[in-house]
DNA sequence: CGGGCCTTTGACTGGTTTCAACTTCTGTGG
DNA sequence: CCACAGAAGTTGAAACCAGTCAAAGGCCCG
C-alpha cells in the first residue's frame, strides 16, 4: 500500500518505522476511472494528490470553451490546485484521470500537521515545492519558442507523456492549438 | 541595516534577538548602481538577492539577440537564479539593476544553514517558494490571453513595476514585441 | 459493425513580428 | 544651461505564423 509514496519520500529523508507509522494515518488511498474527476471547477481542492499509478490532468476552460491543461501527473508526481488548496477559494482547475489510476490524497491540514511534527517531512515539502518552482521557471521560457522548439523540449523533457496522452492534450499543455502541433510534426518528419 | 529583510521576516515569523543575530553573520549588503550587473549569464549564481532598496530584473538573450525578462524585483522581494543558485552550473540569466539598488546577498550554503539553525526560517523558506510557486503558475496562465488583457492584468497585479519600468521590458516580460505593447495600449487609450 | 474521438489537411483570416523611419524624451558633457 | 547623442516610444507597410472553420480519413472500443 503507498508503495511508491514511501519511496518517493525515502529518496530525500530517511523516516523511522514511527514516522512512518504516522504519515499512514493521514494517507487516502483512492482508485479513479479513466475520465473521473476528482476535481472540478468551483469546488472547494480539499486534497493534494499523490499519483501511485495512472496519470492525471489539471485544466481549466477558457471563454472560447477549449481546454487549456496547466499539467500533467504520472506516477510519483503531485498535483492539485495550489491556489484553492491552501486558501480554500473555489478551485479554478478541474483535474482528472488520463488512465486509470490509483492515488494518494492528503489533506492541508493533514500535511501541516506532518510539516509540524515531523521536521524533515517539513524540508521535504520545501524541496519540493524548490523544484516545482524551477520547472515552472523552465517552462515558462519555453513559451517564447516557436511551435517547433517548444514541442522538441517536450518530447525531450517528458518522453514518458508525450507517449501516454493524446496529441491535441500535448498541443493545449504547449499552448498551441491541435492543428498547429500536428502541421509542425509534419514538417518535422519531412525534413529528417 | 537591512530594515526590510528583517521587516519582511517579521510578517511571517518571529525571531528572538539571538536567532536575528546569527541571521545577520550570514548576510551580505551591497550597493549597485543602475545599469551594473550583479550576475553576468554562463557566471556561477552564488547569491540570492534579496531587494532593500531599488528594482532588479533577471533577463536571458535569445538567438536572435533579444532581450527575454524572466522576472522584476522591486524592495522586499528575492530575485536569484534559481537552478544556477543550487546546483552550482553556468547561469542562464542576467541580473541587472534598473534603478540604484540596495541588495542583501546569501550564499546558498548560508541559507542551508539558517534553515538548520532555526526551523522557523525552514517553515518561511517553505511558504515563501509556495508563494513564488503560485505566482509562476498565475502568470503561466495569463500567458493564454491576448495581448491587451495581458497587459491589463500586469497593470493591475504590478502597478508599480509597470510604473517605474521602460515599456519595452514590460513587453519583454510579457512576451511581446515592443511595438505590439505600444499599439494595443493605444487601441485602449482610443476607446476609453 | 458503428460511433466517437483523434489526427490530418486545406483554405482563409487575423494578429504579431519585422524592419525602417521618425519623433519624443532624457541624461550628460561641454 | 544648452546641445547633442542615445534610449524609448510611435507609426506604417509587408511578411509570416498560428488560429479558425470545415471536412475527410484513421483508429480504437464497445
Amino acid at each position: 500500500m503507498h508503495e511508491v509514496f514511501f519511496t518517493k519520500l525515502r529518496e530525500s529523508i530517511t523516516l523511522t518505522e514511527e514516522e512512518e507509522a504516522i504519515f499512514r494515518t493521514y494517507l487516502l488511498p483512492k482508485k479513479i476511472r479513466k475520465k473521473q474527476y476528482i476535481l472540478q471547477e468551483g469546488d472547494a481542492c480539499k486534497y493534494a494528490i499523490f499519483v501511485e499509478k495512472g496519470l492525471l490532468r489539471s485544466y481549466t476552460v477558457n471563454e472560447k470553451g477549449n481546454d487549456q491543461i496547466v499539467q500533467f501527473a504520472l506516477e510519483g508526481w503531485w498535483i492539485t490546485d495550489m491556489y484553492s488548496f491552501i486558501t480554500g477559494e473555489p478551485a479554478r482547475y478541474n483535474i482528472d484521470a488520463l488512465e486509470e489510476s490509483e492515488l494518494v490524497l492528503i489533506s492541508n491540514a493533514a500535511l501541516e500537521e506532518l510539516r509540524q511534527r515531523i521536521p524533515k517531512f517539513l524540508e521535504f515539502s520545501f524541496l519540493q515545492m524548490r523544484s516545482a518552482y524551477i520547472a515552472f521557471e523552465k517552462r515558462l521560457s519555453y513559451m517564447n519558442l516557436n511551435t517547433e522548439e517548444r514541442y522538441k523540449k517536450m518530447v525531450e523533457t517528458y518522453p514518458d507523456i508525450v507517449q501516454r496522452v493524446p496529441q491535441h492534450m500535448i498541443a493545449s499543455y504547449l499552448g498551441l492549438t491541435a492543428e498547429t502541433l500536428s502541421r509542425a510534426r509534419k514538417q518535422m518528419s519531412a525534413r529528417k
